[in-house]
DNA sequence: CCTCCACAGGAAGCGCAGGAGT
DNA sequence: ACTCCTGCGCTTCCTGTGGAGG
């Protein structure tokens, strides 16, 4: 942020408090928080309600490594949110509090996708010439092993193991240095949102990966509505939190998808935006104001990680969706569908304006299969009637707050 | 019935950034 | 650090489909 800009921050800022006197008033005004940071996605409670089973299977089989053998392979499953990977980091914090010669390292694939790179993060804490990239895959092989070869256990944790790209290779490197090693060894603890995902490994690394399988369901709206209570307990000052709003949040998760991160999320949306309106409790209204907020943040998101030209698509879609489709009126319909052909129109002009050069038409309609893949629109053939053979295609959201946020994004006018 | 329009989607090939391997 | 190569994003070309209209 430049000078100027940040000049403009600062009025900003002091526009929205505007209606505060002074800092003793600030400071004096109580939240309603007692510890926000409770209710983030990143804590680790020392209590993980109806995670006992998970949690207790999860030692038994890691517990070797403390004891100087090798544990088998574990792969976990589970939707995102079901507490996979908070059992882990549970599992971490004992594991490391042991300090035996035993080392338990997490890594998520989405970052480190390849066999190389997890190689080379793993080893970075034993071998500082590792800083520097550079290194052959077989130089950083013989230093697995010299690393294991002190009698040392790692078990490497690979969080989204499916975005490992040679996963096969990768497991049977680990074969191999297990077999050469006369003490010591590497485990593997693959967690993965994607049931279907071994289907795509060879069989002999599948079965050596797949030594033990666990599974995490989903949560029930009950289980949700206590773990919800206990972290709103330890997050919230009390009487704070209506018990109906947490019944509401639970069941809004639980019904679509049973994600613990979901649900903590609208509940510390909802504490926000009470404290922002400078309520004194937390009730279904802020729940449903959370619930909207929330899928806003997460469109929001998913339209902030998209190519510009698929955001370029996307406004021309909204943009289309605030007029109405011309194309659909002329065919007698009531113009809330929209045709490729006019879509495809009006997002070249969008390119000429910001003076970008449009792709040609047959990318463009990948693009469209990548906007409805994400569910940011939702296309239905038509096969009767209308032009031939065409796509009509509507918006998921509310074409002005889509339209707004790329508006911003693009600098359009 | 034939041709044209508007579109779907497969195949091949191209240039380039960045990852793999040394 | 340096080179080679692969994969990705994209264009070009092509075939196929079904209604509209002469």
């Amino acid at each position: 942020m430049d000078e100027l800009h940040f000049h403009y921050y600062l009025l900003i800022i002091a526009c929205d408090i505007g209606s505060m006197a002074s800092f003793d008033e600030i400071l004096s005004k109580e939240s309603i928080f007692k510890d926000s940071s409770v209710l983030s996605p990143h804590f680790v409670p020392r209590e993980l309600p109806f995670r006992e089973d998970q949690l207790s299977e999860l030692m038994l089989l890691v517990s070797p490594a403390l004891a100087g053998k090798k544990p088998k392979n574990i792969i976990i499953y589970g939707k995102s949110g079901t507490g996979k990977t908070v059992c882990i980091k549970r599992v971490m914090e004992d594991f490391d509090a042991q300090k035996k010669n035993a080392t338990i390292v997490y890594l998520n694939c989405r970052i480190y996708s390849s066999r190389y790179r997890i190689l080379q993060k793993v080893l970075k804490g034993f071998v500082p010439e590792l800083e520097r990239s550079g290194f052959g895959l077989p130089f950083l092989y013989e230093k697995l092993l010299d690393v294991a070869g002190t009698g040392r256990q790692m078990v490497i944790v690979l969080d989204e193991i499916d975005m490992v790209k040679d996963l096969d290779d990768l497991v049977y490197t680990m074969t191999r240095a297990n077999d050469e090693l006369k003490a010591g060894g590497v485990t593997i603890i693959g967690i993965s949102n994607r049931l279907h995902f071994k289907d795509a490994l060879d069989t002999r690394s599948r079965s050596s990966l797949y030594e033990n399988e666990m599974v995490f369901p989903g949560y029930t709206s009950e289980q949700l509505q206590k773990i919800l209570f206990q972290r709103a307990e330890a997050g919230f000052r009390k009487g704070i939190v209506d018990g109906s709003a947490i019944n509401l949040a639970a069941a809004i998760t639980a019904n679509d998808s049973g994600d613990a991160r979901y649900a903590l999320k609208l509940i510390l949306k909802a504490g926000e935006i009470a404290e922002k309106e400078g309520k004194k409790e937390v009730t279904d209204a802020e729940v449903e104001a959370a619930r909207r907020a929330v899928e806003l943040d997460l469109v929001s998101e998913t339209i902030n990680t998209l190519p510009e030209n698929h955001q370029i698509v996307l406004y021309a879609i909204a943009k289309l969706s605030m007029s109405g489709s011309k194309y659909s009126r002329l065919e007698g319909m009531d113009g809330s569908f929209l045709f490729t052909g006019e879509i495809h129109e009006e997002y070249e002009n969008i390119c000429r304006r910001l003076r970008k050069k449009p792709r040609t038409p047959r990318w463009y309609k990948e693009y469209l299969n990548d906007l409805e893949t994400l569910g940011l629109i939702t296309t239905t053939p038509s096969s009767k009637g209308i032009r031939g053979h065409t796509t009509l295609i509507k918006i998921g959201q509310n074409p002005r707050d889509i339209e707004k946020l790329i508006r911003d994004k693009l600098a359009l006018g």
